[in-house]
RNA sequence: CGGGGUGUAGCGCAGUCCGGUUAGCGCACCUGCUUUGGGAGCAGGGGGUCCCAGGUUCGAAUCCUGGUACCCCGACCA
């Protein structure tokens, strides 16, 4: 299967057919009967529970507790934040009946005209009305706060095209829904918790990321601020990997959350919200792949060993005898492990499946090995092989998983570094975006005129104002016009 | 919704222009034997509403008309 991988990848074939390809075939997930729906496969369900069980952890560190809120939203709740409508209502599943009978016809089914809804109810692209109508109810006074929610849950964007991972009409995600005292203390909740998401994206998934505000323009449709991280894909485009909302009073104000404050005084209340979806599934494989397929971090792969055992006619029993002793070893030393004792592939087979899998590490044991006590072991990352003792084995697979953790990181980010350019003419602006992509560190006058402007001209948005981003006079690169500090732009999923 | 393209076995495709035995190839699948340290070889076998409907014809996967589904490129977007 990594033949046709590698195959498509030496053809002059675009980087998405192999990007599906590759999901496809690692067995992480396929598109299903549904236009735009796709099924997430054990395997990629199962990294994605690694990922929500980290999260969730870290969420739970930092004060968060989980609730569930409703599916559906009263189409009404959506017109109450006007922007927020704005952003959404194009992309909207709407529940109009609530029951199907016979067709009078005899052609199977059809939806029961009588049933119809009195208030149509919208599938939940994103949960902030419902919530907030809900916290309404939650909160009078100063002592109520803060609330610190968030929620796994599925949501459902009607988009137009879809790609696997990166967009599809329903994904999973967490939403995090915070209610403050104070507008300071929102903002902090927002900067926190897109710390926890960089700091996510860095360790364990090994993505380096830019933090950076959203322009205006780019915002989150009801928010005074967006903060995101921003990563780069193999392919040159950047991916924006999470985002964490600062919303000032704006929810509140539209679902009238107002609370006594310790001056007793009436004020609305102050929210964030922060989401990371399935798509990061995507940014692990666009950032790490290569031609042999996924390349996983230690840290979330479903399996960190796989065990390949090598044999002729008559040796399997000795030879998988042995593996099962080995990764019973491995598993007391907190290893996930597999022993792949199939006896209807060969053993190249497997190798190359575990390498489209993206497995950290590979071990084969054969005869030659089962004589000399020693085993193969493979990295996934570096591709190298090297045969070690038995002996002491546990150990040195389990210090590998931080050297491979650490590695692929390493690797990514010295891709993201070459690829952040600075440019300040819009000749070397196109050229550098039409040639080697990456993040295109420029001036920007500020202006949504220009931004759209230059979106219109290149396909390339403004992806954030880097939070770390030092004053600097200089010329808009489009406009010409002062600015006081650049801004990344790149071409984008 | 605009512009392209494609529907033939589980998957990937050829055949369609120029109508003519029993619709073919690769992968996968099943059986057997030999193999087994990087995606095995040989032999045999199973599997088809040629997208749907209508038309032309002695005869349609192939030509005509209408429908439909999906893919790619845009607009939209985590």
């Amino acid at each position: 299967m990594a033949k046709e991988l590698k195959d498509l990848a030496n053809r002059d074939d675009s980087y998405s057919a192999w990007y599906n390809d590759l999901v496809v075939k690692a067995g992480l997930a396929e598109y299903s009967a549904v236009r735009g729906c796709m099924v997430i496969k054990p395997y990629g369900y199962a990294l994605w529970e690694n990922m929500r069980d980290a999260l969730d952890k870290m969420f739970k560190d930092t004060g968060h507790e989980n609730a569930y809120f409703p599916l559906f939203i009263p189409k009404s709740f959506f017109s109450k934040e006007a922007s927020h409508v704005d952003g959404f209502a194009k992309e909207c599943a709407v529940v109009t009946h609530y029951r199907l009978k016979n067709d009078p016809d005899g052609n199977g089914v059809v939806v029961d005209p009588d049933a119809k809804l009195e208030e149509e109810l919208i599938v939940r692209p994103t949960s902030e009305t419902i919530i907030w109508n809900t916290y309404k109810g939650w909160i009078q006074s100063y002592r109520d706060l803060p609330i610190l929610c968030n929620q796994w849950a599925n949501v459902v964007r009607w988009e137009m095209r879809t790609r696997l991972f990166l967009r599809t009409a329903e994904f999973l995600w967490q939403e995090g829904h915070t209610a403050h005292e104070t507008r300071q203390e929102a903002i902090e909740e927002t900067r926190k918790m897109i710390g926890v998401y960089r700091d996510f994206a860095e360790k364990w998934m090994g993505v380096p990321v830019v933090v950076g505000h959203k322009t205006e323009n780019e915002r989150f449709a009801g928010a005074e601020d967006t903060m995101t991280i921003e990563a780069l894909m193999q392919d040159g485009k950047a991916l924006q990997s999470g985002t964490s909302h600062f919303l000032g009073q704006n929810f509140a104000r539209a679902f009238d959350v107002q609370f006594t404050n310790r001056d007793n005084a009436l004020d609305y209340v102050w929210a964030s919200s922060w989401g990371v979806s399935t798509r990061l599934i995507g940014a692990l494989i666009m950032a790490h792949s290569d031609n042999n397929g996924l390349v996983l971090p230690p840290k979330l792969a479903p399996i960190h060993v796989v065990l390949v055992p090598i044999y002729k006619a008559g040796e399997y029993d000795e030879v998988v005898g042995r593996l099962r002793v080995l990764a019973d070893e491995l598993r007391s030393a907190g290893l996930k492990v597999k022993v792949d004792d199939r006896d209807n592939v060969r053993s190249g087979f497997k190798f190359a499946e575990y390498e489209l899998k993206g497995v950290p590490v590979r071990l084969a044991l054969g005869p030659r090995d089962m004589a000399a006590g020693t085993i193969e072991l493979a990295r996934r990352d570096t591709l190298t092989k090297e045969t070690v003792p038995q002996q002491g084995l546990a150990e040195r697979v389990v210090g590998l998983m931080d050297e491979i953790q650490d590695n692929i990181f390493a690797k990514a980010l010295a891709y993201r570094d070459e690829h952040i350019t600075r440019v300040d003419t819009w000749e070397e602006f196109v050229a550098t975006l039409d040639g080697k992509g990456g993040f295109i560190s420029a001036h920007w006058d500020g202006t949504t005129e220009t931004e759209l402007a230059i979106k219109e001209a290149t396909k390339a948005t403004i992806r954030c104002i880097p939070v770390d981003a030092v004053d600097e006079d200089g010329k808009c690169v489009f406009s010409g016009r002062p600015s006081s500090r650049r801004v990344l732009f790149a071409r984008s999923y």
